[in-house]
DNA sequence: AATGAATGAGTATTCATTCAT
DNA sequence: CATGAATGAATACTCATTCAT
């Protein structure tokens, strides 16, 4: 009857866990909110702590310092769009050029839009830490799953997969932090992907889907 | 006699605007040089000062305050980069629309080139300093230039205009941005440089420029 | 059945008091091994629980705060030095004077060696608090000890008792201290044994006891 | 007449040395003040500033951390008393060894005590830093002025020179060390340095007295 | 009793800015 | 105009202590 405590079996060890990343998440949300509402100059760990609901002493027991903590932002959409990328790319195994890249463009896409907020207060605090690694690392993944899906394709000799490989994920990237950054608006956006799988089109001139390519760009 | 006081017309404005103007290019200068060597972080009113040669009173009687020094820096290189490019654009009215691609392309491209150490320090400023206002009017500028070159061209129809002149600007400003924050290398710019070329002449499918534009691109 | 519990008479109390002893003790040490490994800065109550294998709350159902910890530190080790120097004491009861004063000056000696690592550990500690009464009072035990060995002797006339007492007393501490903390070589820390021993014959030179004194020191 | 301008040839870096020393002086003493009436627990760089009377910034503009403020206070002291002593040293040359003896612990304590306040804070404060360097450099600078002092001598073999110097300066600080720790009072800081005084005659194997204990003592 | 997450007052330190000289 | 000492609000981070589980 007075049940609860007999009927889970390991009560230890999960409400530490849960509290403890309860607490990480409430923290990060915090940050989120404050870099979009104020902007870096407001993220403070003190004033993170405070939205956050917690105290600063926890903020800490957490996070070893405040450039950690924005490293765990960036580091946490980073991972979830590359992971994103990635499942693309495996659906796409074998399958013509054109697919490829659409859909590893859409996947990519899709994963920014869909955290568009984080995205935003990522780019903010991605400047005052001043470690380009976690982008140029996330980059290379990037670029290294797509290659890999690329020699999937019978089309493509494999003189021009880096380099489209590398082009499309440049490309990709610059597209984002273009959006973000400078607000381009929607409309742009939709035309900045079509773009993109255009001129990947270039770089397999015998392919038939060039004219289209072009016919659709204007 | 005692002439040279009375000889010059405007005698006492002169020598004060000049020394005011060599202070300011003396802590614009410094603040460049210390942006480069020590960061974002490094950037301190006092350092500038000191490397400067002035005292920190003297920067404060040219500068409101910091944010005012950091918004003349991006100013003064954002206003060079656009005069560049209307130079450009101006020298190619009524050229055909490959050449004045290429020329505005190219010079603005020297202009940041030529200024790459400035270009660098400003990326760093950048960051601290939450105005994109500053960039976006020099986007819309550059756009605006660009437009009405582009308008001087019978090549072109007006339905496309609005839009190839927005996605030149948006690249070219895309290109610099990412060259000197991922610090991509000299081949990949060259790259770039032609990619941003051939992928305007998209828009143009019936000039015979694309196929060049293919068959270069690899 | 359920047996254990009823079948010991005091079961309750022993338990816990040894529970507690042993972990009175387990933090006591892991105090003392803190102390000498990261110094003064690095005892933290979070660590010293850590180290003892117990948490925190632990450590304070046993101590009040942290300069309760620190005080029994101290505690024990002075009680411990001045029971050893006691009991050296009344083994000397009606000795001549250049035995007892050996005696004592031995015994104060090979306790602090005996237990050299707390004797560190407690003069990094004793800087934080700033209770030198437990210092002042151990002081005072030892001086009553000695003197009233002294007393016992029909060598000295009850002038140069309590003054002996007290030179012999600030000189053993005195030592120690030194030992400890400049690290002072072996060579010199019997040098100074020595010294002691004789120093104190100096106070009554023409005592036959000088010659005992001074040959009994090697 | 409107005169003082005219009077001081010098007015422009004296004022600033003045200004600088001053605050210097007063930060300084401030700290010491806290020192003694709330020991070392006080000493937090807000408070000294206050008590200062200048702001918390003004004081890192001296010190670039509180440990390097206290060294400070530790160094002027410790420089303090050496000085006195080489003069002390340097007066006794070629004087007879009781004389020398004297001279440089009269002079040791003089120093000390005329600063008597500036001690205790120093003891205090010592603490805190673990920097037992400060100290030790202090002592070799000591030993090695007397040692040099003793060698001017024709009494003192060269043999005993070396111990006789360590000795005396070893309780030279020692005794410092006690007084200023313990508090020990007046009459027995009298008795000490008679006792210093005597000790070393010990090492003057001429006097009939004390052969046995000399033989004994190496 | 034991735990360890949470607390938050407290501390050292920085840096944009002012102002008396 | 120039100076640079002085300012002090703001910030990152610590750690003794509590308390719900």
């Amino acid at each position: 009857m007075n049940s609860r405590k007999w009927d889970t079996p390991q009560p230890r060890k999960l409400p530490r866990q849960t509290r403890a990343s309860n607490t990480i998440e409430a923290v990060l949300e915090a940050a989120v909110q404050i870099l979009i509402a104020e902007g870096t100059r407001g993220l403070t760990t003190t004033r993170v702590a405070k939205r956050s609901g917690f105290a600063v002493g926890t903020l800490y027991q957490y996070f070893a310092n405040k450039d950690e903590l924005i490293d765990m932002l960036v580091h946490r959409h980073l991972n979830h769009v590359v992971a994103c990328a990635q499942i693309a790319c495996s659906d796409q195994n074998g399958a013509n050029l054109g697919d490829m890249i659409t859909a590893v463009a859409d996947a990519f896409f899709a994963a920014n839009i869909e955290k568009a907020r984080d995205v935003r207060a990522i780019h903010l605090a991605w400047m005052r830490i001043e470690r380009s690694e976690l982008f140029c690392e996330a980059f290379a993944r990037l670029r290294d799953t797509t290659t890999s899906m690329f020699a999937s394709s019978p089309q493509l000799d494999s003189v021009h997969i880096d380099t489209i490989a590398h082009k499309l994920v440049s490309m990709l990237i610059g597209t984002i932090r273009a959006i973000f950054e400078q607000g381009m608006d929607e409309a742009l956006t939709t035309g900045t992907r079509e773009q993109i799988v255009n001129v990947h089109c270039l770089y397999h001139p015998t392919d038939a889907s060039l004219d289209t390519a072009v016919s659709t760009a204007h």
